[in-house]
DNA sequence: CTGTGTGCAAACTCTTTGCATAAGT
DNA sequence: ACTTATGCAAAGAGTTTGCACACAG
């Protein structure tokens, strides 16, 4: 998903049933104008400070749960009390390297699955995470 | 991981070199008496008080801290601000029943992972996590 | 005895909520 | 105009910490 000009921001409002207020058009173009991101909603609101915008913690929030919600955003839980947002919606994996924070995306090629446990009757699988821990090798091991 | 008597509780104090103390015994015979185990601090908690013992919560994070660090239990993250334990250390991954809340073990030899992505270069692998969300098939749908 | 563990309450972090104001259509 | 979004501050959940007292070795 990569947008560049205004419009295209009103038009995925439109599709997504969104008013287009200042806030969240701030928030879009940050978020979708480059490709795909991984972040919290602290950091973007550092970000959006950086750019002189101001918006409350709050609104980022509720924004980020809004656009969720309609599809634009994913959630990946990675660590306790602590939510990353990632703009690419599409089935993937992620490498997350601990110490550092960081979350690196895994095309779901890349990573084969070729066999699945059975599931419990009365499910359905919503979706499938792996994530795969990394840590920086350290020059004392 | 499956003791009976006391004494095997001794045993595992003295070999990962915890003291045995009141709190510590209670908590592992509640972890350790029974086969894989997942559970919050807040759920253990509970348990000790059904079970007429009087441990603060402060103490079961503790506990399960030190349990963690020792390597007697695990971590699962699943769900944004709440933390899973697992009495589980061997490498597997899980199922997590959403709404539900429950975890249950997935062996790591019913899922079969055949390609890995490249790792970057200064960077080890120290865990991977599987996770499978379901849900339960809605009677609506 | 000596040091480590415990319990409590208070602090902390991240996230959500309620309500008055502001802005979108 | 009418409705929905925003901002703020306060509340909330889950977890951690500091310190005095208690207990294990």
């Amino acid at each position: 998903m990569l947008m560049e000009p205004q419009n295209n921001i009103a038009k995925l409002f439109g599709e997504v049933g969104l008013r287009q207020t200042k806030q969240r058009t701030h928030l879009a173009k940050i978020l979708f104008q480059s490709s795909n991101r991984h972040f919290t909603a602290e950091q973007l609101h550092k970000e959006t400070q950086v750019r002189g915008h101001t918006i409350s913690l709050a609104t980022i929030y509720n924004t980020l749960h809004q656009f969720r919600t309609v599809g634009l955003l994913r959630q990946v839980i990675v660590e306790p009390g602590k939510v990353y947002f990632d703009t690419n919606t599409e089935p993937h994996h992620h490498f997350y390297i601990e110490g550092e924070g960081q979350l690196l995306d895994v095309k779901s090629t890349e990573i084969e699955i070729s066999a699945l446990p059975p599931i419990p009757r009365d499910c359905d699988i919503h979706e499938m995470d792996v994530i795969i821990r990394l840590r920086k090798k350290s020059r004392l091991s």
